[in-house]
DNA sequence: ACTCAATCAGAACAAGTGTACTCTCGACTA
DNA sequence: TAGTCGAGAGTACACTTGTTCTGATTGAGT
């Protein structure tokens, strides 16, 4: 990333701090005022540089679009670790993982996975499970994750499976049975997209 | 929190997705486009609504100014899922699970996960772990899943234990063999604090 | 049948706002 | 020493944009 200039840096600092904190830019005007100037000429010719150097962008002509091109809340990915005694570095380009944005949509929800049925999925008790609401039930894939409402009773976790006009409800976990049912007396609430686990002491 | 109308749900839910990705508010033209409207007075309706209804805010007469006041980055909890055949819905109370903000700390940083070492930690192959630097190795716990560094060689993922001025390391797969290591030998660069899978197709 | 709220079209206005322009000044460099 | 670059003041203009009107339509209650 290319350096900035003192002023240049106190103007981003403020944007980036601003921006989380409102969710939309400031004018130019406002800008202006914070850094104590009386012309909107010095903030232009910094805006300009910011974004000649990559830090944001705007949509011309158009009032308060400023974006912060890095990512704000995500946290950086270092590299890639562990198990067959192979590691490697990113350290050149780090990539961000940005947890709220990214993987997760509007309308998504979490539960607190109960229990050791799906054990056999890398999913243990305490974890959170992050859903996406389906709307089709047509649209599920063969052995996709879901949560699934029997017959407006309690809710499971469980691998998603069609037989015919039945579906089976099947746990990772040889301790639990399979389930079947008819396609009607089972609800769908959503699909797996993720899992968090920060049940570390 | 009150509920909204079909035209004003719409409304909302585009406005929350367009402010998340473009980290600024649209205005109310390109709201009234994206309706598919013709006038920018039922934008203004619903936009009346959302605010008295504690939904969003802005600042009055400036452009692109409108806030969610509802958390954008977190995610709802709706509640307890799973396994033993147990459910529970949180019905009263939503609490959020924050991505962005809640568990994770500034300084942590992000390692994909590679190979099957940490199996019986239920972590695996292309998991995100979520390490936190340890500036005191005294500090870390035994049975701490650390990211080591040997012999300012390769970073392994593994179970952290001290045996007198040895420290081992004891991955969570039968196929791979404990090591052990003089305490100086080894550099920890974290410890585990949370672990995330979206590898789900 | 009546009321009321919410939803639309269309037009108009004033303020907010980005942008362009002309200057000056100081620091650094060839 | 002349030249370049970034910072800053001040002014002006055109467009974006929020806001306010006037009406018309629809649907849910009563």
């Amino acid at each position: 990333m290319e350096p900035l200039t003192e002023a240049q840096q106190e103007l981003y600092d403020w944007l980036v701090d601003y921006i989380r904190d409102n969710q939309h830019s400031p004018s130019i005007r406002q800008m202006m005022k914070a850094m104590g100037l009386k012309s909107p000429a010095p903030i232009q010719s910094r805006l300009d540089h910011l974004r000649k150097k990559g830090y944001i962008d705007w949509s011309e002509g158009k009032a308060r679009t400023i974006r912060i091109l890095q990512d704000i809340h995500g946290i950086p990915v270092y590299g890639a670790i562990a198990a067959g005694y192979v590691s490697e570095v990113y350290t050149d380009e780090v990539t961000r993982l940005d947890l709220a944005g990214l993987p997760i949509k509007s309308g998504d929800y979490a539960l607190k996975v109960n229990g050791d049925s799906m054990i056999g999925a890398m999913i243990q008790d305490g974890d959170m499970v992050i859903m996406r609401p389906v709307h089709d039930p047509q649209s599920i894939r063969e052995g996709t994750i879901v949560a699934a409402r029997i017959e407006r009773g309690e809710t499971t976790l469980k691998y998603f499976h069609r037989q015919g006009n039945q579906v089976q409800l099947k746990p990772a976990n040889q301790d639990y049975p399979v389930q079947e049912f008819l396609a009607s007396q089972v609800d769908i609430q959503g699909r797996l997209v993720a899992v968090w686990r920060d049940s570390f002491d």
